[in-house]
DNA sequence: TTAAATCTATACCGATCTGTATCGTTAGTC
DNA sequence: GACTAACGATACAGATCGGTATAGATTTAA
């Protein structure tokens, strides 16, 4: 492995463990251990445990935001299709043997004190609405702002449901409901 | 305080303490210390640290939907408009400064593979789900299964939002959904 | 009043936590 | 080929983790 990757690579080690068992219960030095590194390596590259919680933070928010774009680009041209489609991604995720709730939730719930992680969480969020908006404004649907907060809050829903019941299938039930709200 | 109360105390404590920091976050030195009671206390009523975490989250679920109920009663005597009043409800909860996320989407979150507490998240929220069947039911609509899961889909998004955004306008947002969806 | 149970206080256990220091080795660059 | 920066390995620091042991004080129930 080039030494550029290393920094990446440890991120990546450390987002699997952070999502199989939450930022707290994940240690350093279990981080290190799987990502054959040693401490010296991490603490060169991220000053604080914090730091490298926010760097894993900002790779899966870019991850996932590129992804869905990706995802629901491939199935549809339609920007309404496109809305649609994001439902689909989300029980493609769900589906994943990966999938162990929302990141940013677990993390604001673990650190909504720390600004630094926080704000992770809230930039997120933010960026995921606004592509809803994006998508309702190409659509030419009414009340864009009011229509992605909902669409948000169905997503955001499916996946705290998900993670409970271990059913994909709520991604569909979700999908139904914006059917509802944006088809009336 | 009497004997028989401090259990109950003591599980009080733990609580907030879980609520506002998170489940590993917060240690037993510290949950001792701010209840006022020696460790031995402690360990003589819960054998372990997941038990007491168990033990609270049979707490909050029991508080929870008594409140619930309690709230959707008072509000009206209408079973749809208590279905409505369900929304109100988070809507108060969001606004009290003892609001850091939902207790039990944050403990699935922290401790996904001990059966002893995710079952405890598993049946809070197919209590909760009950609930709305029982009242969507009495209001007489037709697909009472499927329409209470879609106003649960909005309870956890609502709360899921309002944790991050510290928002509590967001269960009117919800609500206003709920119409759409219960009220075609 | 007496005996049993529950309490406080404290010291302790081994393990783990985040983070640092040291040092010899390996790799990329000019 | 030499210089330099990043690496691995290890030991260490001080704090905290969940949990136990012990002994004395306090309360409850017979």
């Amino acid at each position: 492995m080039k030494r550029a990757e290393k920094k990446g690579h440890l991120v990546d080690v450390a987002i699997e463990m952070f999502n199989r068992y939450g930022y707290h219960a994940v240690g350093v030095d279990s981080i290190i251990a799987e990502a054959g590194v040693a401490k010296t390596t991490l603490y060169r590259h991220f000053e604080t445990k914090e730091l490298l919680i926010a760097a894993a933070l900002q790779k899966m928010d870019e991850q996932f935001r590129v992804d869905l774009r990706t995802f629901s680009a491939d199935a549809s041209t339609d920007p309404l299709g496109q809305l649609f489609a994001s439902f689909d991604f989300l029980e493609s995720w769900f589906s994943a043997a990966t999938f162990y709730g929302c990141p940013f939730i677990k993390a604001a719930g673990e650190y909504n004190d720390t600004n630094q992680i926080f704000q992770e969480v809230i930039l997120h969020k933010r960026l995921i609405i606004a592509y809803f908006e994006e998508l309702i404004r190409a659509a030419g649907l009414a009340n864009p702002e009011q229509l992605a907060e909902e669409i948000n809050l169905l997503h955001e829903g499916a996946i705290a449901l998900a993670q409970v019941t271990r059913d994909a299938s709520v991604a569909q039930k979700a999908k139904a409901v914006a059917r509802k709200i944006l088809i009336p």
